[in-house]
RNA sequence: GGCCCUAUAGUUCAAUGGAUAGAAUGUCAGAUUCCGGUUCUGAUGAUCUGGGUUCGAAUCCCGGUAGGGUCACCA
């Protein structure tokens, strides 16, 4: 890497220069702004103490010192406090040789070691995905990719919540007013079916306290004790106790819930390696809080309640299991923590949960360290924003949910639209014309949710994910077509490259700031590894995607007459594509050969 | 109210403490003997407010204003 040259060769510079060294972190170099004649520079601005000189002086004396030490730095000016570098050119066509042809540029070898373990999507059962899971699942995916590309070794975990009074609500609905309705009698998703008769209850709930209040009852007191509510809570005890029938019509219809995500994973194209069932892990949680007790990190009031004291921590004091001993969303958290550590014992375990649950994982993770888990510190949570709508957020009592299926399906009729409107390719057959408006359509919703940085409060405008111009995925899916495009002409016209030596090609300026965009990718992945942002992959592609426009609205390429100008510039468009292709890949977005 | 987060062109998003704050969209004006016009070029237009730190602040610190989240024997 440049940078790394150039930041050791500063580090001789202060030493031979001025007797000084230089500590890294004052060190900066950054890419020339394009206003400016370089390729590189380093702001001298921290350096002055060392040189004990003027800004400008200090930055002729380094530029000096750069030039004759190092070959790659052909000449260099000084504005103001910056020195800006020039690389030569050999050393970006040496770049170009050496990586155009590689089938993983920019990504590290897997490294042996302990894995990062990512939780991602964990919906609850009594209804179906909506757009706020969206965001949820494709940053999990996505991070999980960019991660791996990064040599880590990722597994991606889901934890479905599938037991508690919400489901049992659903059920009761089902069995009183269900008729043994079934997805397939139905002709409706399981997670939909299901998700209509926990709307069904929370209906004829509000009846019975409505009625209940105008016979003369207080409010609370109705909520309270709503016969629905209490058959509900009952089926609940029935369920903990294992009783064979509440058993019975719970495994059906999660069975049923379960089929239609399945169909929307697969349409959104994320998977998971191990899925956990809080069913499964809710009981271990309870063990943890037995072992609290022992220790003395938790106590018990006298209703039988217990509850983490944090007082000291700047916190409330947290309950972790009700009077009647059944387990809170805290206990089972704990439990499942623990569970997945002892399975894989990971580096890190990385939550992507909404930011409405900060105050939960902080919680979380005090407790885990005070019950001596050293590997606390290695919870991470991955607190992503709301999505919003424009005319505020999504409220169910508001109809303004947006379905997750749904949301697919209108999409994909705007895909469609827009590509028949266009008419380029009528020879599709069927199957291929599907294959791409599905393309295209997710292309447009996971590049318009993947843009934004994950930590910020989204604004989801329906009428512009599904827009095409601009800064948008179709755009880069165009692109990336429009350069396979070129490649098969290239070839069709005899032309090959892929064996040819480009060191000595003298390069146009656009030919230039595309290979020095291309070079920039390793860097940024790495980046987007860090940062767990694919919103820094989403930018960078963009970006690749409208300088090569650029680059090919300014250059001829297949009438260019001299062959060895000819084969580099189709090289140039084909190692873009490659990268395009790369990019957009860990970003869970397919591009297509014609579109 | 306590704690946490956010505030950038009309709108949606960018900007490891560095140069004249970038894009997209919108509006207006242009480009095709062409390799795919879902493209390209130009104009327009923004750091909520008041202090502070720094050679340098959209970025860091303090106060204010506005918005959001959270403070359940819900998850």
């Amino acid at each position: 890497m440049i940078n790394e040259l150039l930041t050791l060769t500063l580090i001789q510079a202060g030493k031979e220069l001025y007797g000084q060294d230089i500590p890294e972190k004052i060190i900066q170099v950054q890419k020339t702004r394009p206003e400016f004649e370089g390729d590189l520079t380093i702001v001298v601005f921290p350096l002055l103490r060392i040189s004990k000189k003027g800004p400008e002086q200090t930055a002729g004396e380094l530029g000096n010192y750069f030039v004759s030490q190092l070959e790659n730095v052909t000449s260099f000016n000084v504005i103001k406090g910056f020195l800006n570098l020039t690389i030569a050119d050999h050393f970006w066509l040496n770049f170009f040789d050496k990586n155009r042809k590689l089938d993983n540029f920019g990504k590290n070898e897997p490294r042996e070691e302990d894995p990062v373990v990512i939780e991602y999507s964990s919906p609850n059962t009594n209804k179906p995905l909506h757009l706020g899971h969206i965001r949820n699942n494709l940053l999990g995916w996505s991070v999980s990719e960019i991660l791996k590309a990064n040599g880590e070794n990722v597994k991606k975990v889901n934890l479905v919540n599938d037991r508690g009074i919400h489901i049992c609500k659903s059920m009761l609905a089902w069995k009183k007013w269900g008729d043994g309705a079934t997805p397939a009698s139905a002709s409706k998703k399981g997670d939909k079916l299901v998700g209509d008769f926990y709307v069904l209850f929370d209906q004829k709930y509000k009846e019975e306290v409505a009625n209940l209040v105008a016979s003369g009852m207080e409010k609370e007191q109705a909520e309270q004790e709503a016969p629905l509510l209490v058959e509900a809570k009952q089926m609940l005890k029935q369920w903990e106790s294992g009783d064979e029938q509440v058993r019975k019509l719970w495994s059906e219809m999660n069975g049923w819930v379960y089929e239609g995500f399945d169909v929307t994973y697969k349409r959104l194209g994320v998977e998971f390696d191990k899925i956990y069932y809080e069913s499964d892990t809710y009981l271990l949680g309870k063990a943890l809080v037995e072992e609290g007790l022992e220790k003395r990190v938790l106590f018990k009031k006298e209703d039988g309640s217990v509850w983490c004291d944090l007082s000291s921590d700047g916190l409330d004091e947290k309950l972790l299991l009700r009077a009647n001993g059944t387990s809170v969303y805290m206990t089972q958290d704990l439990g499942t923590a623990e569970l997945r550590y002892n399975d894989y014992h990971p580096r890190e375990l990385v939550y992507v949960v909404g930011n409405e649950q900060n105050y939960h994982f902080e919680v979380l993770r005090l407790i885990l360290k005070k019950l001596g888990r050293s590997w606390a510190e290695n919870i991470v949570h991955l607190s992503y924003g709301m999505v919003e709508l424009p005319h505020g957020k999504m409220k169910s009592r508001e109809g303004t949910v947006v379905d997750a299926d749904d949301l697919m399906d209108e999409m994909y009729d705007t895909a469609k639209q827009t590509t028949e409107e266009l008419g380029k390719y009528n020879d599709f057959s069927a199957e291929e014309a599907d294959k791409l408006y599905h393309m295209l359509s997710l292309g447009a919703l996971k590049y318009f949710m993947l843009k934004v940085d994950p930590k910020k409060t989204m604004m989801f405008n329906p009428e512009e994910s599904i827009d095409f111009n601009g800064n948008t995925g179709p755009f880069i899916q165009y692109t990336h077509a429009r350069i396979r495009s070129l490649v098969r002409k290239g070839e069709a016209q005899g032309n090959r490259w892929s064996d040819m030596d480009f060191k000595e090609i003298e390069m146009a300026p656009k030919e230039k700031s595309l290979i020095k965009l291309l070079y920039d990718y390793p860097a940024t992945l790495e980046q987007a590894a860090q940062n767990f942002s694919p919103a820094m992959i989403a930018n960078y592609v963009y970006d690749l995607a409208k300088e090569f426009n650029q680059f090919y609205q300014e250059i001829t390429i297949l009438k260019e007459e001299d062959s060895g100008k000819r084969a580099f510039r189709l090289a140039l468009s084909e190692f873009t594509g490659n990268t395009i292709k790369s990019a957009m890949g860990l970003l869970g977005i397919e591009v297509p050969e014609r579109m």
